[in-house]
RNA sequence: GCCGGCGUGGUGAAACUGGUAGACGCAGCGGACUCAAAAUCCGCCGGGGGCGACUCCAUGUCGGUUCGAUUCCGACCGCCGGCACCA
């Protein structure tokens, strides 16, 4: 009888063959068109879960279908393994964190990965936490240090108190720390910083090249980084040389300004308030206001307040005196820090006045009712006329904004510049587990870059981890205190290390190279490979990994390493594992372990499943009896195959002579179905339902019993199948492949073609409507003229009933699939 | 508030450029095999009405365009995500 299908068997045996054979090494070809596939390279927390699984497998299939389809693939997988989780597990448990991350990465490899068949170059595997591995983010450093991008600067940054570390504005969600959740506060710090900013202009035009890229996920970026173009207006201070200088967007605006508005930390606030009788009213204003945290200070319900400085500033377009105020909504951060207030027509500033009772004058008029500043209830941000603005009276603001503009800049009062929501990354972490920034600060020589026969900057494997005081690589004296590269004079190490994206930033470049010595990676390969050609991870890297990668790609390309823009053509999302309504979380307790799932049905029905269940894109819900499913449907396959193997072994597939045969036909449509499917959106949902209807209908096919010419056209479904399967269920399609008397792996085999003229159907279904509702269905030779498909509509009973007698009204024909009678 | 996405059976989902709504699976129901159960195989499976051939209603709601709308347009409702005192 049939032979059951033993999974861990066969799991374990062609794992072991693909090692043997080393089926999945990649090298460089000139000769075969290369497809670079990345899936977003795991933290080594421990144990990989379902939204690991079900990311590696969609990646797989990509890669698996592209080698089938002669592509010389590139599927390498690698480890983010700097981080704070090894740090918290050493202060916990004791244990070293390089000891940690690396048992977690060999159990994470051997035990897990491996276990899931997954097609990777593992002679290609990256270790960020490891010196061969973060040398290059120290040389990468350096060059950027050299050309001003990497900097230092005393700033207000943002402080975890809990993770006991700064983080960079990408890494705040909702003013709490996007890790541990902690309230972020602010603090003054000395701080390293990559100048993103820079590439601003560059990192947003560029989204429009990335169409390979979700909507959503652009729209973020193109958020995120936040262009406003405006004027700089300078402001004299009264009784004084000093310049008030503010950003505005509205230039239009400029004579409708009543008073004036600066940050708390503005640095002039001190110089305005000298000797003012309001200088201590303002001051205790101000220590309030920063004392609060990022959180309740950026909340925008919290009320605008403010406090008159005493000091007055010179509009310098119509020489009036405006009192200046210290806001507590007026970000230092952005633009000067400085605004001007046209409570008229912009809500925070008319809000602001209402509540101080300051004028209001309406510059802007409302086309459809004239506006009365005494009795407006908000602002007016409509367009409109400019009035009470002297010269400009009588012109629509729109190009008046441009008309003010050239006036300021003609008389030197300001100039047109762009303001970005974007920041400057800050890279200081006070924290141990990460690559050690290389500089050396010396007494004589000042800040001095490592150079780079000195690199690697070792990260010392002997300090202590208390989770307490300063950052542990600041307690250690022997990796402190250096001597200066330059003077040889006695000198300190820099003692923060490197946010960790900056290690997940050029990943993708280094398994181009992953040995390369020389070089953060060999310019020729990189070239070969690059870019990747598919990129599937989360959604939650939208802005942070992906906007940081993009950045670091054209640092590269400027530093002359790589002759691309764009690190990732196309980008896959791919839905959360989620399981009764949430995601997976310990907390909820409705994890499924992966590991249970490979022992309990294997490896191929755990990839399966949570490729059939939901398209990649989607939220994927678990399932229990949706993995007894795709276990049944493996089963199916394998009793069929093995009924016919012996029937079928040594023949011949079906060729042409075989077309008009319903099971024949069946297979090229499967084929046809199966790589659309694939090549178009990744839809490996309906790709494998596809496949699961080709099952089923050889079931009922060989109910009948095998006639003649029976054995050939079930030899060629058994192979489309085959090959069709392998991409998704590797190791079973490996078995069967062998099975069928094949000698090499199906990983290679060629990806099947269908025979356009075996799916011309030899008969044709037309659906026959009446006035847009079906009511009949007529089965014709396949070719039937549109005329002759007309006459048979009208000849059907059904219509003949509803017409009455009558001639039809109107008659549509489309050609080979419906006709509509409008009576 | 602005931007993006999504609303389809009991359920996960299909329906490619407007053309048979619900493919495929899960759950459920019925049958075959079995002493019995499991496994397997076969069949049914949106809702209402009718013995029946049939018929009416159904893709968040209300309108529109069209011979024909899950698909296009407009308004609204709900959910999810991003940005948000950015001057």
């Amino acid at each position: 009888m049939d032979e059951r299908y033993d999974f861990k068997k066969v799991e374990e045996r062609w794992q072991q063959n693909w090692a043997e054979h080393r089926t999945f090494t990649a090298t460089e070809d000139p000769s075969k068109s290369k497809y670079y596939c990345l899936e977003m390279f795991p933290y080594p927390s421990g144990r990989i879960h379902m939204g690991h699984v079900r990311n590696y497998a969609i990646g797989d299939v990509v890669s698996r279908y592209k080698r089938m389809r002669g592509f010389n693939v590139l599927h390498p997988m690698g480890w983010d393994s700097f981080g704070l989780p090894a740090e918290n597990a050493a202060i916990k448990h004791g244990i070293h964190p390089s000891k940690w991350t690396l048992e977690n990465i060999a159990f994470m490899r051997d035990k897990q990965l491996k276990r899931l068949g997954l097609s990777y170059d593992w002679d290609r595997e990256v270790t960020t936490c490891l010196p061969d591995y973060y040398r290059w983010n120290q040389w990468i450093f350096i060059k950027m240090y050299e050309r001003g991008l990497a900097y230092k600067k005393l700033s207000y940054v943002n402080w975890c108190p809990s993770c006991a570390t700064v983080l960079a504005n990408e890494q705040v969600e909702d003013g709490l720390c996007w890790r541990c959740g902690s309230v972020v506060t602010h603090k003054e710090l000395d701080q390293w910083f990559f100048k993103i900013t820079a590439y601003a202009e560059e990192l947003l035009s560029q989204c429009d090249k990335l169409t390979g890229w979700p909507e959503r996920v652009l729209t973020m970026q193109r958020n995120w980084i936040g262009k406003s173009v405006g004027v700089e207006v300078d402001f004299v201070v009264e009784n004084s040389k000093e310049k008030l200088t503010i950003f505005t967007t509205r230039p239009d605006t400029l004579f409708g300004v009543t008073f004036m508005s600066i940050a708390p930390e503005h640095p002039m606030l001190e110089a305005l308030i000298k000797g003012k009788k309001q200088a201590d009213e303002v001051r205790a204003f101000v220590q309030r206001v920063m004392r609060e945290d990022k959180a309740a200070r950026t909340d925008e319900k919290q009320e605008k307040e403010g406090v008159f400085t005493g000091a007055y500033a010179v509009n310098p377009l119509n020489n009036e005196r405006v009192p200046i105020w210290v806001g507590n909504f007026v970000l230092m951060e952005y633009g000067t820090g400085a605004i001007m207030s046209v409570p008229s027509h912009d809500q925070r500033d008319f809000e602001f006045a209402k509540k101080y009772d300051l004028p209001i004058r309406v510059v802007i008029q409302n086309p459809e009712q004239d506006l009365d500043a005494a009795a407006m209830k908000e602002a007016y941000l409509a367009g409109g006329v400019m009035v009470n603005s002297g010269p400009f009276n009588g012109i629509p603001n729109v190009p008046g904004k441009d008309k003010v503009a050239d006036y300021v800049e003609k008389q030197k009062l300001g100039k047109r510049t762009v303001n970005w929501r974007l920041r400057d990354w800050g890279i200081s972490r006070q924290r141990y587990w990460g690559t050690p920034i290389p500089i050396i600060y010396c007494e004589k020589c000042g800040a001095v870059a490592v150079p780079e026969k000195d690199l690697p900057v070792l990260l010392p494997m002997d300090v202590e981890l208390t989770g307490k005081g300063r950052s542990p690589l600041a307690e250690s004296k022997s990796f402190r205190e250096t001597t200066c590269p330059k003077c040889a004079g006695a000198a300190r190490r820099e003692t923060d290390t490197m946010d960790t994206f900056v290690d997940s930033s050029w990943y993708f470049l280094r398994y181009c190279s992953p040995k390369e010595d020389k070089a953060p990676f060999d310019k020729k390969k990189a070239a070969y490979w690059m870019s990747v050609d598919q990129y599937i991870g989360g959604i939650e890297h939208a802005v942070l990994h992906l906007l940081y990668a993009r950045f670091f790609t054209k640092v590269v390309r400027d530093l002359g390493l790589f002759d691309g823009d764009e690190p990732f053509l196309n980008l896959l999302t791919q839905g959360m594992v989620i399981k009764d309504g949430a995601k997976m979380s310990k907390s909820k307790g409705n994890v499924v372990d992966p590991d249970f799932i490979l022992t309990k049905y294997g490896a191929d029905t755990a990839r399966l499943f949570s490729l059939f269940a939901a398209p990649p894109e989607r939220d994927l819900e678990w399932s229990d009896q949706g993995v007894d499913g795709a276990y049944r449907f493996l089963h199916r396959v394998w009793t069929i195959v093995h009924r016919h193997i012996a029937a079928v072994k040594g023949v011949k597939p079906a060729g042409p002579e075989a077309r008009g045969d319903r099971l024949y036909r069946k297979t090229h449509l499967t084929i046809k179905k199966v790589t659309e499917d694939i090549e178009r959106e990744f839809h490996f949902n309906t790709a494998i339902s596809a496949l699961m209807e080709l099952v089923n209908e050889m079931y009922d096919y060989a109910s009948g019993g095998v006639s003649d010419k029976q054995p050939a056209v079930l030899r060629s479904a058994i192979d489309a199948l085959t090959l069709l399967l392998a991409p998704f269920a590797p190791h079973f399609a490996e078995e069967l492949w062998e099975s069928l008397g094949n000698k090499t792996s199906i990983a290679h085999a060629s990806w099947p073609q269908h025979d356009p003229e075996a799916i011309v159907a030899s008969e044709i279904t037309v659906v026959v409507q009446v006035n847009g509702k079906v009511r009949s269905k007529l089965t014709l030779p396949a070719g039937t003229s549109d005329k002759d498909i007309e006459s048979a509509a009208l000849a059907d009973p059904k219509v003949k009933e509803y017409l009455n007698g009558k001639p039809p009204k109107k008659v549509i024909v489309v050609q080979g699939k419906l006709v509509n009678v409008v009576v």
